[in-house]
DNA sequence: TTCCAGGACCGGG
DNA sequence: CCCGGTCATGGA
C-alpha cells in the first residue's frame, strides 16, 4: 500500500513522495478530466494546472521517481488532492490483478497497455461535476467537451482565485435550458438542465446514489435522468463516485475490443478493477495505437 | 465537403 | 428486443 507523505514545501510547493510510479501527464490527459491542462508557463516537468473542488491546484512530476510535486497547503494536500489522485491505492497490485486476469494473447495486450499508461490514476472528482461533464461529453470530442466546460464554468461557476469553480446544480438550473443552450451546447441542454433540476431540487440525491448497494442500483439512480445512459452513467461512477467496478464502452473501447481482442473482452474478468483496465485500453487504443 | 466525437432517445419492425 | 435515424457543434 502506498504511503504519500510530505518530504518538504518550498515556495508554495509540496514535494510529495511514496506515490509509486503516479504520471501527472497522463493522469491528466487521458479523458478522464476536463478542466485541467499544461502549464503555459511551467517551472517543472508535466506541470499541469486546473481547478477542481473550487479550489486552483498545480501538479508536476518531481525530480526523484515515486515524488509528484503539489502547489497547495499542507492542509489542502491531505484533505483535497490525496484523495483527488488516489494516492492511497495501490496500483501496482491492480495492474497485477487486471493482466492476470487474462491468458494468452489478451494478456499480453493488456500488459501492453498498462505499459503505455503507466501511472495513470483514476481520480476521485466531484459527484456533480462528473455527472454533468459526461452528459456534455456524449456524441462529443475531448477539445470540445473542455471549451463547454469551461465556458459554462467561467458564465455561472462561483469566481474563485484564479478561475471559476464548477457551477452547481442550482445554479446552472436558475441559468434555464436556454442559457445552457447557448452555451453551444446543442442537443445535450436539455439534458444538462434535466440534471441540474433533478439534483437542484433534491429529486435526485447524489448521496443517495453513492450510498447504493449495488453498481446496478447506482446506475439506475443516475439514468433516471433524461440523457443519463449506461455509458455516462458508468463514466460518472468511475470517475465520481469511486466505482471502480464501472466499465465504460465508447466507440474507443469497442474499436480496442474488435482489434485486439478477436474472442471479445469480457470486464467482468476485471472485478472490482474493470474500470482501471478499461482506462488503459482507452488510453492506448485513443493516444498510442498499433 | 464530409466525417466524426468518452451517446441517448425515439419510433417502427 | 433490436435497429436506424436524429440530435448540434466544430475540429480534422
Amino acid at each position: 500500500m502506498n504511503k504519500p507523505y510530505i518530504i518538504n514545501e518550498y515556495d508554495g510547493w509540496l514535494t510529495v513522495g511514496g506515490v509509486g510510479d503516479f504520471s501527472v501527464f497522463r493522469t491528466f490527459d487521458c479523458g478522464q478530466c476536463f478542466r485541467f491542462d499544461p502549464a503555459a508557463e511551467g517551472e517543472y516537468k508535466n506541470q499541469v494546472e486546473g481547478i477542481a473542488f473550487g479550489r486552483s491546484v498545480s501538479f508536476a512530476d518531481g525530480e526523484r521517481s515515486g515524488e509528484i510535486l503539489v502547489r497547495s497547503s499542507a492542509e489542502d494536500f491531505e484533505s483535497i488532492w490525496l484523495p483527488y489522485l488516489s494516492l492511497d491505492t495501490d496500483y501496482d497490485s491492480i495492474n497485477r490483478y487486471i493482466c492476470e486476469a487474462l491468458t494468452g494473447s489478451d494478456r499480453a495486450h493488456m500488459e501492453r497497455a498498462v505499459e503505455a499508461g503507466r501511472g495513470i490514476r483514476i481520480l476521485r472528482q466531484d459527484k456533480w461535476e462528473a455527472l454533468c461533464s459526461f452528459i456534455v461529453s456524449q456524441n462529443n470530442n475531448i477539445p470540445r467537451i473542455k471549451k463547454i466546460i469551461s465556458e459554462m464554468c467561467r458564465r455561472y461557476g462561483e469566481k474563485i482565485d484564479g478561475g471559476w469553480a464548477f457551477p452547481t446544480a442550482q445554479a446552472l438550473y436558475d441559468a434555464g435550458e436556454a442559457s445552457i443552450f447557448d452555451m453551444r451546447t446543442g442537443f445535450r441542454a436539455k439534458y444538462i438542465y434535466d440534471a441540474a433540476k433533478k439534483v437542484a431540487t433534491g429529486e435526485i440525491s447524489l448521496d443517495d446514489v453513492s450510498a447504493a448497494e449495488t453498481y446496478e442500483e447506482a446506475a439506475a439512480g443516475l439514468e433516471k435522468i433524461s440523457g443519463v445512459g449506461p455509458k455516462v452513467a458508468a463514466c460518472t461512477l468511475l470517475f465520481g463516485f469511486e466505482r471502480l467496478e464501472a466499465f465504460p464502452i465508447d466507440v474507443w473501447m469497442r474499436r480496442v475490443a474488435e482489434k485486439r481482442f478477436p474472442d471479445g473482452l469480457d470486464h467482468t474478468l476485471f472485478g472490482k478493477w474493470a474500470g482501471v483496465a478499461q482506462q488503459y485500453l482507452f488510453y492506448f487504443e485513443r493516444y498510442i495505437g498499433d
